[in-house]
DNA sequence: AGCTTGACTCGAACGTCGTTCGTCTATAGA
DNA sequence: TCTATAGACGAACGACGTTCGAGTCAAGCT
């Protein structure tokens, strides 16, 4: 099957009857899923900016031709990535006295999914509204802000700002994870030395930066992104 | 001089004494300014994917070569074509009384400047808390949100926050743009075909979705923008 | 049973990218 | 005038996404 065919299979809804058994093949042969699943297993490992059509095929014992059999694109593989990243989201029944708690929860579960996967969420960013996936989170959320009685107009953009966020967020972080660890010690800008230079620059025409240098370095873990998103949820409530 | 010295130079403090006049060469020699006026040119015009090293020199007429004697990285050409770009923002001397409406006019007047070349804000996002005219328009929203009363640990992450989602915002829409024009009409996915598509989503599993399919797409220009600071902004008042 | 069809594999190649090396030129300082 | 050096640049390297075309096999038809 020619896989311009096969994407758009998939955003089709499935078929009804059952798939008639995956065809066996003497050497077997890859899958969509095998392909996606080593994709994970490598950006896992070593970052999505070391996703390439070239080590992926390695991965699977082949040679980077043999992928597009079952791909479009590297954006199609992105796409699928995303979607199964997505799907393992689960996604509460709106409960109306604890709204804010679950937006919330589904954030973090969205911003782990995506920081196991380092990088990834620069494909998420692309695609914020394409993805069949991605519209089932959205669909999620949404009901769960309408179900906390937010207005509609204001609920649907409420998930789409936090998906954005979400997303960059973690994009930041993982840039930021990895020039720690692959620069030579040069970009060494964690916390203490990143305060360092704020610190350390012209109090004169940096008045604020070099007096609140503590507080703009500051927060363990997630603290920002908890900060950040509470910033809209708690918008939401007050509108 | 090596260009990471010249980097590093970037850095300092500016040299009190003038720079000892443009040395004159016979066939006019390349300067940074130049290199990054033509960088941003070329952004505005095809878009940031455009930039390559190559067209860059071929707009110099010269070749790929001849750039590295003036840019360390293409990562630094980033870092100098964002400096460039936040250095012409306009801080306003903050206003207790308007503080935010100042903010919110920092975030248009940041949001206006990364649209105007498009998919830069890619570049942004990788170094929010990095290049030091970010932080001098960090400083300047800082004293903003200190002016209008908000406490030190809150504007400290809101500035961070809004900076993170403005460049996200810009990228997404950027993304969108490009694929509106280069792909063949086949991603023509304006307003009324993305309600489309989602008022043809199975109800049953979909419900909130197709029912305000006209919220989720939603807003003329800017809207999404406008809700989504003035959500942060009224959630650090009400804070 | 033989043949056709079509999905799948994969070696080789194309064009583009960022970056480096070595060489050359022409100026600035002695 | 001589020399040291900053800068320009042709050529190349390795890696990237993607395409082409020949080959291989299983399934369906006659």
């Amino acid at each position: 099957m020619n896989p311009r065919e096969r994407r758009a299979a998939r955003h089709r809804p499935p078929d009804p009857e059952g798939e008639p058994a995956p065809r066996p093949r003497r050497t077997a042969p890859i899958t969509v899923d095998q392909v996606v699943d080593s994709a994970l297993g490598l950006v896992a490992a070593e970052g999505y900016e070391a996703l390439t059509m070239r080590r992926l095929a390695g991965a699977l014992d082949t040679g980077p031709a043999s992928l597009y059999a079952h791909v479009v694109n590297k954006a199609d593989l992105d796409e699928l990535l995303i979607g199964r990243l997505c799907a393992e989201l689960v996604l509460p029944e709106p409960d109306p006295a604890a709204w804010r708690e679950q937006v919330r929860g589904v954030c973090d579960q969205l911003r782990d999914q995506y920081l196991r996967y380092p990088g990834i969420s620069r494909a998420g960013l692309a695609m914020v509204p394409t993805d069949l996936e991605i519209v089932r989170v959205s669909e999620g959320m949404l009901a769960i802000l309408l179900g906390g009685g937010v207005a509609p107009q204001d609920a649907a953009w409420a998930v789409d700002a936090l998906l954005l966020y979400v997303a960059a967020y973690c994009l930041e972080t993982a840039i930021a994870r990895q020039r720690s660890t692959d620069d030579d010690a040069a970009w060494v800008l964690d916390r203490d030395e990143l305060r360092r230079r704020f610190t350390a620059l012209p109090a004169a025409t940096f008045p604020h930066t070099t007096r609140h240098a503590a507080e703009l370095t500051a927060g363990e873990g997630h603290d920002r992104f908890d900060f950040t998103v509470g910033l809209m949820v708690d918008g939401l409530a007050h509108g």
